[in-house]
DNA sequence: AGCACGCCGACT
DNA sequence: GTCGGCGTGCTC
């Protein structure tokens, strides 16, 4: 009996079956799946067995397995078919597509040294009934009565009685010591969520979900903010429970809030297994346990909760379907979406994607009919919307108002002499440094690619890192002939105004650098909720998913800052930031006030946000991408070319571009090589080029070519990123 | 990835 | 003469 097995070594070197033999003594043991201690070249290490056969290839030499590590199969049917779907997807080593799929605990890793955890109990020998009798000592005796009135009982409580007396009575075979598994997450009890009655309009969604149950089928829901999106989901989740089956909801890491997951478990007691960055490798395997047992029926989770073997899967729902945190931003990049994707089709079972602002890519194909587009089009408590202000920045200015408005200054102090609350929505720029004029907010912009310019300050030039167009940077302002050095500002100088300005506002900040501490992002929205602050003041990360009664005004500081970024998704980005931030103003009783502040008082797409149309930006947006051949009529590739050597690695560049133009079709645009929008990375030189296709049948071979030729050279790295969500 | 193997320079 | 530098190649 021999065994095809996969090294733990994640580079492609390694990357293919090593042969092992299997010893008489293992044979029982043996099962696709479970993951095996050998040696290979001399050191010892783990991999998983993809085959077990009879025959040896010839030539040779066979090593037999040392040891069989898990009891239970880990990788399944369907875990090791996604682990090849990532390989195929990401250009990545089958080793390390199942790294990235598997909780710590149960990657193949020699290392790896995470165990179950157990607690101890105690019970009386029943062989010798007459116990008591053994007892020497009052202790003893004490201890006795104490198992005999709780069996079986804690050995931490009995050795609180005398640790001694337990563990001499435990010696003499009085009392039996029981192990028994325990898992680290205890079950929290819950209030209790009350089940609500769905509107026409949700019923309506709920059905069409429910009528394909029994089959694969797409579904996009479009619901507006606060059309009660979540309630549906449960409800749907209650019938494919009833039956038996099970269910995966994919949430964005920051909306797996206390506040979400208690909605779930208090409706779904002891049903749901909760998987999120803040568990630890033995909690993250505890829960991982419990679904494999099938203990539970629901997940809920971050990106990586989309492979959680779950069996009898009868449903997934990605909810905030245009979030981006769902692609994984280091190697591999997969995609979340395409794996629930992958994963819905396997199992021949529905799957919703929702969002209140859909990505263009899917509302596109829901017209294409290739996702069934279901609407929600109104609030469930028929809250209107709230209204919203655009305020021309360059005229404060000049009235010497920097940072807030007289607009939004007004409206802050009308909300809090009525008691309300303010939330000022501030995106820190990104890190590339575009230029912008502070005093008429002009941004320079690629003629072609319509991005933003990304400044290089060396050569004191400003380039397009899409298509290597490259300009010198003026001093004045070509439109206002004013000075051009205007590098914005933080969540702090806002702070720090607002503390001298209104010392009267009880301001909270929230950040990157205000939340890094462990649930401190929790803590700080359970005390704006309890009204202990009256002004929230934070980046993108305070807009979603959060439900405060008591706000009225939300203003954003300075839209500017993602309209500007230099990534062809900016507007997009920009429309779903400042929308769904607008959907945190007046959520029951009080009407919302959203006021936006921007130098680029006649942008569209900040129309299109102020009047809340979707529909609106979506066909402008969509004309964009159509002319300018983005993403969704085109597909796109990014290719990085990384090396420590600057010439190298502009060379490998330009003969990388050159061999992608002439191998691949003739209707495939090629941009590129250019500098990366960071261009030096811990001393590391990076270039980049862009692939736009249509149709291309000759790509996925020729970038695998391309990545062998690559494996050769080790002093310049390649990394390709396909459907990439930032270039 | 890492470890052996091998081929060169500096040193007791 | 030997010790150790790291470039190259292989791993069932």
């Amino acid at each position: 009996m021999y065994v095809d097995v996969l090294i733990e070594l994640k580079n492609k070197q390694t990357d293919q079956m090593y042969t092992y033999e299997v010893p008489e003594c293992l044979k029982e043991k043996i099962a696709v799946g479970k993951r095996v201690k050998v040696s290979f070249n001399n050191r010892p290490l783990e991999g998983f067995i993809l085959h077990v056969k009879n025959e040896i290839p010839e030539g040779v030499k066979i090593l037999p397995i040392k040891e069989v590590v898990d009891e239970d199969i880990v990788l399944n049917e369907e875990l090791i078919q996604i682990g090849e779907f990532i390989k195929k997807e990401c250009l990545c080593s089958l080793s390390s597509a199942y790294a990235v799929m598997l909780p710590k605990a149960l990657k193949a890793s020699d290392k790896t040294n995470i165990n179950k955890k157990y607690e101890t109990y105690l019970e009386l020998n029943r062989s010798y009934n007459e116990s008591i009798s053994f007892c020497t000592s009052e202790k003893q005796k004490e201890v006795v009565d104490y198992i005999e009135a709780n069996e079986p009982a804690y050995k931490k409580e009995a050795n609180k009685i005398s640790s001694s007396s337990v563990a001499t009575l435990i010696k003499n075979k009085v009392v039996k010591e029981v192990q028994e598994e325990i898992y680290r997450l205890e079950e929290t009890s819950v209030l209790e969520d009350q089940k609500k009655i769905l509107n026409r309009e949700q019923q309506e969604v709920y059905n069409a979900i429910l009528s394909k149950q029994n089959m694969h089928h797409k579904f996009l829901l479009y619901g507006v903010t606060g059309s009660g999106k979540t309630e549906i989901y449960m409800q749907i989740i209650e019938e494919i429970v009833k039956k038996g089956k099970s269910a995966i909801v994919l949430v964005p890491e920051i909306s797996l809030t206390p506040q979400f997951v208690h909605h779930f478990k208090s409706r779904f007691a002891g049903l749901v297994a909760v998987l999120h960055s803040g568990l630890s490798d033995g909690e993250r395997y505890d829960e991982w346990r419990k679904i494999v047992r099938g203990e539970v029926q629901i997940v809920i989770g971050a990106r990586s909760a989309v492979f959680a073997p779950l069996k009898n899967l009868g449903i997934i729902v990605v909810d905030e379907e245009h979030a981006d945190s769902y692609k994984q931003e280091n190697n591999p990049r997969y995609n979340a979406i395409d794996i629930a994707e992958f994963r819905a089709e396997y199992n021949r079972i529905p799957i919703v994607l929702g969002s209140a602002t859909p990505t263009l890519e899917r509302m596109a194909k829901s017209s294409k009919n290739l996702y069934t587009l279901l609407t929600l089009k109104n609030r469930v408590n028929h809250s209107p919307l709230p209204t919203c202000t655009i305020v021309d920045m360059a005229s404060e200015v000049k009235k010497g108002n920097f940072y807030l408005s007289e607009r939004l200054q007004v409206e802050m102090e009308s909300a809090l002499s009525r008691n309300e609350q303010i939330i000022l929505l501030l995106n820190r720029r990104g890190y590339a440094t575009t230029i912008t004029c502070g005093n008429c907010g002009f941004t320079y912009k690629c003629p072609h690619c319509d991005i933003s310019l990304t400044f290089h300050k060396t050569k004191n030039t400003l380039r397009c890192h899409y298509c290597g167009y490259t300009i010198f940077k003026t001093d004045a302002c070509p439109k206002c002939q004013t000075n051009l050095d205007f590098y914005g500002y933080g969540t702090e100088k806002i702070e720090s105004f607002l503390n001298k300005e209104f010392p009267e506002i009880r301001v909270l900040r929230m950040d990157t650098d205000t939340t890094r501490r462990k649930n401190s992002y929790e803590k700080m929205i359970e005390q704006f909720k309890n009204h202990e602050y009256d002004c929230l003041l934070g980046t993108q990360m305070i807009s979603k998913g959060l439900d405060f009664p008591k706000v009225s005004v939300v203003g954003i500081i300075n839209a500017d800052t993602t309209l500007n970024l230099p990534d062809f998704r900016s507007g997009e980005k920009t429309f779903d930031l400042l929308y769904q931030a607008a959907g945190r103003a007046g959520r029951k009783d009080t009407l919302g006030n959203v006021i936006i502040q921007t130098y680029n008082k006649d942008n569209f797409i900040l129309k299109c946000v102020a009047e809340q149309d979707y529909e609106k930006f979506y066909n402008y947006e969509m004309n964009i991408r159509k002319k300018l051949k983005y993403s969704p009529y085109y597909f796109l590739v990014s290719i990085k070319v990384t090396s420590k050597d600057y010439e190298l690695c502009s060379k490998e560049a330009k003969k990388t571009a050159d061999y992608l133009r002439k191998n691949l079709l003739e209707n495939t645009i090629v941009l590129g090589p250019t500098v990366s929008n960071i261009f030096k990375i811990n001393n590391i030189y990076r270039f980049q080029i862009i692939i736009k296709y249509r149709f291309d049948k000759k790509l996925d071979e020729t970038l695998k070519e391309l990545d062998k030729l690559f494996l050769m050279n080790k002093n310049v790295n390649l990394e390709i990123d396909k459907n990439p969500l930032k270039i």
